[in-house]
DNA sequence: GCGTCGACTTGAGCGTACGAGA
DNA sequence: TCTCGTACGCTCAAGTCGACGC
């Protein structure tokens, strides 16, 4: 359905303070009171949408849904919130963090503000208060000290170093008062080696003699790290080749610290044919093993399952078959659904759930239109006229000149085909190969260096006129918050840059226009207005069960879809963030026996379960990604499931050798060193295949998900990556920080963050720079030490009276006592120092991407409670952006263990 | 039971602003 | 003040995974 766009904003305001969320007050009222308030705001539009409200929502929040920050109740006028400060950020970080802070500008006046106005009148919005944190982490944080399972396979299997957490400090004052985040929380380098691949940097960084004659158990000291790869590389190959149980919403159910989801599927729950196999098991949570070898251990906890089910917490969960012996009929009903679609116990996306209650936004932004530039391209050498459209395609092939792309004669072959088409038959281009586009080219790089050239008035003036233009687009209101919306722009045309070989990479990307475009708002909310004049949304929706704002089609792919969802700042994404972790800090309950069962199904006599346990063994122990089918129009690359027979070579006497090309074609290239029974399977699974038959030929994702679930609720393969990369976080911070002051702690961050990386496979590319940057500080190294052979030879003289000799120039060097000549040569010497270390430590990350791990899969709160604990300021750590993404996480307790 | 759809997260690359050092 | 290098923030491609319908 067309929908004619109203001619009136939502709303539109000026707000200085527009760099941080304002905070509101959430809960039921608020949101029952924001439905009146925007009804009283929005008009009758006319582009009301025939009532398609998607489908209707039916949790609703509970009473408490209110957060701990929230609810303080404490009501606010509607401008200027009071400056947030964290505990633990540095004055200068409190200055900047005030100036983000959430407030409502008194200076809005449209009809957002209006809201806001009214919505503070009814006491709606709520405090930004400091204050202390109810929550408190648990003993279960403290027993976790011991518990070997919930550690990274890393740390369980690495002699670590000895230095233990003994550094680890109560509160400060200072750190007792907690940040307030926005969002409702209730409770809360160097390696010398690198130009070996990531993991062989890993091993030999970490690994603290393994060798493939060494016993299991002692393998299985040490880290994840270490265990990742002996001697194999992983390089890139650039162009070559929920919720668990509970509601969405609210995000204080549950103390984060001791959140315990306790609410574990009943037996009633479970499918059918668990029946015959359900085995009251516990999630673990201590573990005196950490002396026993993990096989051993592996034995013990299978052996003790039931008997420590009575002590420990308890979870009534179904289990694979592996913690229990079934009978033959059991066993029959068990080939029907063991291997089957989730449970569905438990959604972990929250589908269906209500993400919010009221929803109002402007809509997106356009790319502006294309201004023809008029520079004519060559073709067989004379000049060709092109209409503006013609032309505009042209010009997105001509300022690629530069890339790799122009080397990839499948880029070329699709962008010929669609431009082609736009030149249209009679065109006198015939053909890609006598086109010349160096004319636009130049002027590409004309137009560029005028821009760079501009004054930084200029400059100021336009980001400030770009500012105004978008402003608007910038912010919902989700419950009466105001939210930053994330990809507000629609993406303007272009070429696509499929990664790798991808079939479709240089196919024309398509200029998305309204009619293209579904908006999802609230019911009551003012449509937005269309901003192309004449033109009118696809489509109006009023779906709360999801949080996009707005998508359209992919272009290059139509039967996918492009989403506006909020910013990673927003409260929905800090709660499905804080879920996340929450699920993956569950795990470490239920890893022991996830172990100990795909262990003992190594040699499990059905084909499907030896497989999954052997697919399960690699995504724990490489932090392999789960590898869902691809079509053939995508790139071909592989995950755990998909990988290939050719993908994987066995390597007496128990290793394997991976290559195979990840996600974003990111070449995953590691020797690892594993367990007999996997080695053996590993070869069975690929007897009588092909090198491009698939190597899980029983498997795919959904299997094995499914596996997943019945050992953990909400368990999914994505979940270990998590798992390990925060668990290992957390177990070398805390294994390594020693005394020492606040830089000498951020490395032994970076390197903790350094190690999750290369887990993770985070890879980048090596900047162009990065060789004559070497050269630059391998020169400067030379120089200065030159200049201490001299001041030493100085030194010598000046302590025989003698005068200094003369310089490289001939001239004769000022007089110094040898006190002085001594201190210039000590200042060197920490020069020179600080050089090679510099030096070093980008050679170390010149190919290690730090930032993924930590956006993606650091529990933050690891990192939030070690600032506390060492008095790093949080700054020291996390960016801006990091800061407001991880709000959610700023008041966790000190004692906070992942 | 399987394929597809839909909604979301994860990920690398790139341009740019900013700060350090010359 | 200028240059250079880096971190940041943004962009958009490419994954994961649950729901749904046949």
């Amino acid at each position: 359905m067309a929908v004619e766009a109203p001619s009136k904003h939502v709303f539109d305001y000026d707000d200085e303070d527009d760099d941080g969320p304002v905070v509101f007050k959430r809960s039921n009222t608020s949101s029952s009171k924001q439905n009146q308030l925007n009804s009283e705001v929005k008009k009758a539009s006319s582009q009301r949408s025939d009532g398609q409200s998607g489908r209707q929502a039916s949790s609703v929040r509970a009473p408490n849904g209110q957060n701990s920050v929230a609810q303080t109740n404490k009501s606010i006028p509607p401008s200027k919130s009071p400056p947030i400060r964290s505990p633990i950020l540095s004055p200068k970080s409190s200055n900047s963090s005030s100036k983000a802070s959430p407030v409502v500008s008194s200076k809005a006046s449209t009809s957002f503000n209006d809201q806001s106005k009214q919505a503070s009148k009814q006491n709606k919005f709520t405090a930004v208060k400091e204050e202390k944190s109810p929550i408190k982490c648990t003993d279960e944080t403290n027993s976790d000290d011991d518990d070997d399972d919930s550690k990274p396979l890393s740390a369980r299997l690495k002699g670590i170093s000895s230095q233990g957490n003994k550094g680890v400090s109560t509160s400060t004052p200072a750190q007792s008062q907690r940040f307030v985040p926005k969002i409702e929380v209730k409770g809360s380098a160097e390696d010398p080696d690198d130009d070996a691949p990531l993991s062989a940097r890993f091993s030999t960084k970490s690994n603290t003699g393994t060798s493939s004659s060494k016993p299991y158990g002692s393998h299985e000291k040490k880290p994840l790290a270490s265990k990742i790869q002996q001697n194999g590389s992983i390089m890139k190959v650039k162009q070559q080749k929920s919720s668990m149980l509970s509601d969405k919403r609210p995000l204080d159910k549950g103390n984060s610290s001791d959140q315990s989801y306790a609410k574990k599927p009943k037996i009633s729950d479970t499918p059918t044919m668990m029946k015959t196999k359900q085995v009251t098991v516990k999630a673990e949570k201590d573990d005196e093993d950490d002396h026993i070898p993990i096989s051993q251990r592996i034995k013990k906890s299978v052996s003790s399952v039931s008997k420590a089910s009575s002590v420990k917490q308890k979870a009534t969960k179904v289990v694979s078959s592996s913690f229990k012996k079934i009978n033959k009929k059991s066993k029959k009903d068990m080939k029907k659904s063991k291997y089957s679609k989730s449970t569905k116990l438990s959604p972990s996306s929250g589908d269906g759930q209500k993400k919010w209650s009221t929803l109002v936004h402007n809509g997106v932004i356009f790319p502006p239109p294309y201004k023809p530039h008029g520079v004519k391209m060559l073709y067989d050498g004379r000049p060709v006229d092109l209409t503006p459209e013609q032309e505009e395609v042209a010009t997105m092939f001509a300022v690629m000149q530069e890339t790799d792309y122009m080397s990839k004669p499948q880029f070329k072959k699709n962008f010929w085909e669609d431009w082609s088409k736009l030149l249209g038959r009679n065109h006198v281009i015939k053909s890609l190969d006598k086109c010349d586009f160096t004319p636009i080219y130049e002027w590409h790089l004309q137009e560029k260096e005028k821009k760079k050239q501009m004054s930084s008035e200029e400059k100021k003036a336009l980001k400030e006129e770009k500012l105004m233009q978008e402003e608007k687009y910038m912010w919902a209101i989700v419950d009466g918050v105001k939210e930053k919306v994330g990809n507000f722009r629609v993406e303007p045309p272009g070429l696509f840059r499929g990664r790798g070989e991808h079939p479709k990479m240089g196919k024309l990307k398509r200029r998305i226009r309204p009619c293209d475009i579904t908006i999802n708002i609230g019911k009551d909310a003012p449509i937005p207005e269309c901003p192309i004049p004449g033109e009118r949304w696809k489509d109006i929706k009023h779906d709360n069960t999801v949080t996009w704002l707005a998508f359209w089609n992919d272009p290059i792919n139509p039967k996918e879809f492009k989403y506006v969802f909020l910013a990673a700042s927003s409260s929905l994404k800090g709660q499905s963030d804080k879920e996340k972790y929450e699920k993956a800090r569950l795990l470490k309950d239920y890893i022991k026996n996830i172990r100990a069962a795909y262990t003992k199904d190594f040699t499990a006599k059905d084909v499907t379960k030896r497989q999954i346990a052997v697919a399960t063994y690699l995504i724990d122990k490489l932090a392999l990604r789960a590898g869902n089918e691809k079509d053939d129009d995508e790139a071909d690359t592989v995950g755990c499931c998909t990988l290939k027979v050719g993908n994987v070579e066995c390597i007496p006497p128990n290793k394997l050798k991976f290559d195979f090309l990840g996600k974003d074609s990111i070449q995953y290239v590691n020797t690892v060193e594993v367990e007999l029974p996997v080695y053996k399977a590993i070869g069975q699974f690929q007897t009588g295949k092909r090198k491009s038959d698939d190597l899980f030929d029983e498997l795919d994702t959904s299997k094995l998900n499914a596996h997943l679930k019945e050992l953990m609720p909400g368990l999914t393969a994505k979940v270990f990556r998590t798992y390990n990369a925060s668990i290992t976080l957390d177990d070398m911070l805390n294994k390594e920080t020693k005394d020492g002051d606040v830089a000498e702690k951020v490395v032994i961050y970076q390197r903790a963050n350094k190690e999750v990386a290369i887990i993770c496979n985070h890879q980048r590319s090596i900047s162009k720079s990065h060789s004559a940057q070497m050269s630059r500080l391998t020169e400067k190294i030379t120089e200065l030490k030159g200049l201490l052979k001299e001041l030493k030879t100085d030194l010598d003289r000046a302590k025989k009276g003698k005068p200094p000799l003369k310089d490289a120039d001939g001239k004769q060097k000022r007089n110094l006592t040898p006190e002085a000549i001594e201190k210039k040569i000590a200042q060197t010497n920490v020069k020179i120092e600080k050089m090679e270390r510099d030096m070093q430590t980008k050679e170390d990350l010149k190919t290690v991407a730090l930032g993924t791990s930590k956006i993606n899969y650091l529990d933050p709160r690891i990192t939030v409670a070690w600032c506390k604990r060492h008095e790093v300021p949080i700054e020291k750590i996390f960016n801006k952006s990091l800061l407001a993404k991880f709000a959610w996480a700023m008041d966790v307790d000190p004692d906070f263990r992942f």
